[in-house]
DNA sequence: CCTTCAGGTTAACGAGCGCTAACCTCCCTG
DNA sequence: CAGGGAGGTTAGCGCTCGTTAACCTGAAGG
């Protein structure tokens, strides 16, 4: 897994078109000439680059999930001997710079999931799963008061918190990046504590 | 605004499960075949009950968001003089029982929002950011330390971790209703006392 | 200079969808 | 008992959308 330098292809112009289009309007509500407008070409010329419109979101969702996943083994890797609460804490802003640097597929993330063909989606899960699992042993070691399934629970509701930050910046002013993220930082610290008594 | 006693006329069924097919598979996703067989009459028979699909999209968020609204400026009503800290659990606690009961309408009331005609949407807005502003005076009362806009952060924050509810129950067994609207309250108490510091 | 191929183009097809038209059938009321 | 409206039905229209077919072009290689 070399880590990417040249220029972007079209290709990859395409899938990152193609998720704010989705996040935007809906799978169902986005047309291939759309994509197709977004990056200067039109229409069916996507067809030389992508199998179908399925396979756009395919991609998409399961480089999403993967992309997580592959992150917080990562950081466990690195937190060797660091302690569970600086691992928490690495996770956390792992997830919280995934979330602010790319809210298109956040939103993605959890929304288009269902359009997917079987296959896909039981791989986008399983990806899911095993991250949630990476979380909730981490959590259980920080908070030993947590059982298995409220630890499961407060995760996802710690996702849930996290995952808000495309609703941020509808009303206009958020107080900037550094000080978002040191927020939800704090609050999802807070929450988990709170999850624990 | 008189409670309803009566029996669910055929156009609240049609709301119900058009709310749950849109949640589960999007707008555009389903057809208005497939929710008028939903309540036993096929396709066009929703056409004497509402003007088209669009209007029961609209009618549902609109719906939702002036639920939640009210719901909440009557429990504001309620704690006349009760204290800042028991509304704020009031408020959690009403929409934690929202989140939980009408998951499709929860779900819906996030994701749905950008099909609806400009001059609905611009209602639904209204009324949640009503609800927002609502939210923000009381945690302000509750959690002095907060700034504006840091509030409003946290309020959508909240309302992110309070609306993982859907994804709870994907993967087995959730601990049962009340101990997760009791997880849901302590972690959203926890998250604001968290942003404060 | 000819070939080839990657990466476009436009035209058009077929399916699915929202919606309308036309018609039917109870049930209620004067 | 006439009649009319509420609430269904099926047939079908028109449009949109994903996808394919057929064709074009410019650059690289022998």
């Amino acid at each position: 897994m070399a880590t990417r330098t040249d220029a972007p292809t079209r290709r990859e112009q395409i899938l990152k078109e193609a998720a704010r289009l989705f996040a935007e309007r809906g799978f169902h509500g986005v047309g291939v000439d759309e994509i197709g407008a977004a990056v200067g070409i039109s229409g069916p010329g996507l067809y030389r680059h992508f199998p179908g419109k399925d396979a756009m979101l395919a991609e998409l969702l399961v480089g999403i999930s993967g992309q997580l996943l592959t992150g917080a083994k990562r950081r466990v890797a690195e937190a060797d001997g660091g302690g569970a609460e600086r691992l928490l804490d690495s996770l956390i802003e792992g997830h919280i710079d995934f979330a602010l640097d790319d809210r298109p597929l956040i939103t993605l993330h959890d929304r288009e999931l269902d359009r997917l063909r079987d296959s896909d989606r039981k791989m986008v899960r399983q990806l899911q799963r095993q991250y949630v699992e990476l979380w909730v042993g981490v959590v259980r070691e920080v908070y030993p008061g947590l059982g298995e399934p409220a630890a499961r629970s407060a995760v996802h509701s710690v996702f849930g918190l996290l995952n808000s930050t495309p609703h941020l910046g509808r009303g206009g002013v958020l107080p900037g990046r550094g000080a978002t993220a040191e927020l939800l930082h704090r609050m999802a610290r807070g929450a988990f504590a709170a999850a624990e008594s």
